[in-house]
DNA sequence: TGAGTTTCAGACATGGCGTCTGTAGATTGT
DNA sequence: ACAATCTACAGACGCCATGTCTGAAACTCA
């Protein structure tokens, strides 16, 4: 049984989280953002996990500028959707509707919530008919 | 940004497969199920797991048999809850509606199960009002 | 050219996690 | 009761994912 690594890690999610907010930024303003009471070192952290990002092709690299700037490659929505069926996969066999009834008998769901939730169901039953 | 350890890891969760379908079962079984290839020796890696499941109170241990007999304290619903409410809490900060419409949107929805989720939704508007 | 950046390759350290060893205790057959 | 066999359990080992750091080369601007 040999241990599956995760796609994201918790301290790239953390760069991703950023750059989703500021769209562009440097290493020096991440690093900053992400460690205001830390000291230089932490630089080539930041740099190292942009690196492996950028491996994993979730983030974009400009380096016609100097210093270089950094963006994401991927939507949340794309990481979400990701993770939901890797949960699928290990909890479900790959069926995500098991993820959906336990997400809508989950509390938290309001009236509003369960309003959208009908609109975008009729709007699939309208596409594919 | 320490690593977090998963509640329930790879090796774990293999296991509780196992006791989900068999309902209870003692290590001999589990081995043989899990690994049937394997030697002697994973007898204790098996037992090592379970080990660590009853500590996250996963598994029940029934100590009055010989051999043990252990069964599943956790259901799957249960877990996949717990991992769904994990990803809203990286991706979404803890809102679950994201998720919702995320699987909603995905692919491999097919018509019986929009009618089955929408039947769900009947049924929370009956009872929150 | 020199000062102050930034980039980048590589190394290091911590710890999670799967696995294994060795020993004590329980059970069974004769 | 004794040997043979199984199980339980404590502890340790080793791999590797992952977060962090070091040092040197490359770049920019004055």
């Amino acid at each position: 049984m040999s241990r599956t690594p995760q796609d994201v890690t918790d301290a790239e999610l953390a760069v991703l989280q950023v750059l989703w907010e500021l769209r562009t930024a440097t290493v020096r303003e991440l690093t900053e953002r992400l460690y205001p009471e830390g000291t230089s070192a932490l630089n080539a952290t930041v740099q190292k996990l942009l690196e492996r990002l950028e491996a994993k092709k979730c983030v974009k690299r400009n380096r016609k500028t100097w210093p270089h700037q950094f963006s994401a490659a991927v939507a949340r929505e794309v990481l979400i959707a990701r993770q939901l069926q890797t949960t699928a996969n290990k909890l479900c066999q790959g069926e995500i509707h098991p993820l959906l009834t336990t997400l809508v008998k989950a509390r938290g769901l309001s009236a509003k919530d369960r309003q959208s939730l009908r609109g975008l169901l009729d709007e699939l039953d309208r596409e594919k008919k």
